[in-house]
DNA sequence: CACAACAAGCAAAACGTTTTGCAAAGGAAC
DNA sequence: GTTCCTTTGCAAAACGTTTTGCTTGTTGTG
């Protein structure tokens, strides 16, 4: 193998002194190059294949032009991928990088792993969770630009970008609603998290603005998994006034509905209109009817987090934001008019 | 802010030169700074807080202790998510950790970004499909060690990790067998992967091995996600002399095969056994009963991969090796004896 | 007592970049 | 023909480590 080539070699090669060819290929300086050797100096740069080490570069900017993201991940849905894409398509489209790291549960890892980061010299740091949850930052990453994904802090100092849980739950309701729905119920989540009260809020709010008031006994809650909706669900729709439109906390607790449907031999949508929520395709599409339901936006979390962390990185100062993005409502097919 | 505090600091305030600084702290180069330096320097670091700048240490060594993760992330399943885990997990207890980068299905871009990896020095490339496939390594990764994760190369003189498909639905197969069942049927895909080469011919391992012979007709194929599943369940139930245990291709086709169970009338596992393949846990835990299915061991095989690259990386010379890992049955509820 | 051997520590070079200050050459103005 | 910019380029310092000689004492051996 030829000696592996660096800035050295190519300006042998080109004939001028290595500061040329830095200033040529990061054409930022103000011209203190020529045009001619500038071209010159990139067509040999190309032709022999130079690329720029960038831990030296890094060590004498100070910018590793690396984004460090933690998080935890103990969660066994597809959610985590998309974040990450989502993180690491923005990163690519600034010239950066992502190194990622996660620590499960397990907090002095965190820290330990948040150390290492920082001896990578990060520039900023994605601190991400896999639900919306309100926490509290480390201490190690004081001083360290960051942002959080899925999460708001207790200190309000650190931007932030979590779904708008009570839009998206209004809209999944208004889906109903528009459907011609009148007696709608709410299956909801029993853990004390941003969406259990987002969605609720949601629920409330679709309703009230359409004049109607929902039967408390239609407003439900239990584990949120599947076989948690499935209980729910047999109680609830054993009810003689049970409700014709039914929104649930996620798809799993929507996939117990179905399920409790199909053992009380009542059909999707023609007896049982269903509005799930978190657009897990893995279920949302593999129901039978297909699962209407609204999507988190976890892939435009994962850039919206990246943009705002180059943004304070590159041009510090600007206030924090705690942002909540849109979920769109993903039409199949469990919804439909009431039955008469 | 107090100054960021280097190699320099230390020595300052320890009273020593930055080299036996160096040595004190890794300690590896042989005794040439006495115990009681040694302590005290060490003291000191800690109490000042140096961290170690592994821009500079990875320059000066040439060794940035970065490894690579390119892959294709198409996918709406968890297993990403498991597979990036195995391979942190196994880097971080090492000391080292990981750069993730991906590139979905454009070949261009994976170039691109694997240039970049090697812009940053990494010290090797994990090169990770998300389904078990074979694959032509981009020549970019040439003289970078490398180790293939969920795929195999057509050159073998990389090192691979893959599940042992034929095993698993052997032991999938054994399952029903042990349960009593001899008419036992198959739904399989249709895409050209060695997924679907491997886990018929496992199929037929198990039941040859028992001296039973399939009926042709009980072994179908479809496309393998849900709807698949139910369709092609739905002939394949209609049949008079029906199988009474089936092997799925994957959940998602399980989970159809749930689907056309119930609009038959069928029961499982009183009716109908089954087993999954994936141990998709959204599925397999959520379907009612829960399916007993084998899973795809995406944790360790992330580490597998990490652990040899790292071998290879620290330890040079040793021939490729091509290794296939089991995967565990996991029993829920799907499977019962046939009935009478 | 002379000399070697060794232990403990230091100064300086190196890793591959970027950038600052300086120098040479060319042209314009007087 | 001198002075003074402007343009173009270079040499050298710096980023924070690790490691290679080299120097100083100290101890041991004959």
């Amino acid at each position: 193998m030829a000696t592996k080539i660096g800035i050295r070699e190519v300006a042998k090669a080109a004939g001028v002194s290595v500061t040329t060819v830095s200033h040529a290929l990061n054409d930022a300086t103000s011209a203190r190059v020529n045009q001619q050797t500038q071209q010159h100096v990139r067509a040999v740069a190309r032709d022999l294949g130079y690329a720029p080490n960038r831990l030296a570069s890094g060590l004498r900017n100070q910018r590793s032009q690396i984004l460090g993201l933690v998080s935890d991940e103990i969660t066994t849905t597809p959610f985590a991928g998309a974040m990450i894409r989502g993180a690491q398509d923005a990163a690519y489209e600034r010239g950066y990088v992502l190194m990622v790291v996660n620590s499960g549960l397990d907090s002095e890892l965190e820290k330990r792993e948040i150390r290492i980061l920082q001896q990578h010299q990060v520039d900023g740091i994605v601190y991400a969770k896999m639900y919306h949850q309100g926490v509290m930052l480390p201490e190690e990453l004081d001083g360290l630009p960051t942002v959080l994904l899925d999460a708001v802090s207790t200190d309000a100092s650190v931007s932030s970008v979590v779904p708008d849980e009570i839009a998206a739950a209004d809209a999944a309701v208004e889906t109903l609603i528009s459907a011609g729905h009148t007696r709608i119920g709410m299956i909801n989540n029993v853990d004390d998290i941003p969406a259990t009260h987002g969605r609720l809020a949601g629920f409330h709010n679709a309703l009230r603005r359409h004049g109607l008031t929902p039967d408390p006994r239609h407003i439900t809650a239990g584990v949120a998994d599947t076989a948690g909706g499935r209980e729910t669900a047999m109680d609830l729709l054993a009810l003689p006034d049970r409700p014709s439109g039914l929104f649930c906390f996620s798809d799993r607790v929507a996939m117990g509905v179905y399920q409790a449907a199909s053992a009380l031999g009542l059909r999707i949508p023609e007896d049982l209109s269903i509005v799930g929520m978190d657009n897990l395709e893995l279920i949302a599409d593999a129901l039978w009817p297909g699962l209407t339901t609204v999507a988190l936006p976890h892939y435009d979390m994962g850039r919206w987090a990246v943009v705002r962390l180059l943004n304070d990185i590159e041009g510090p100062g600007s206030p924090a934001v705690q942002e909540k993005l849109a979920c769109p409502v993903v039409h199949r097919g469990s919804v439909g008019p009431p039955p008469l």
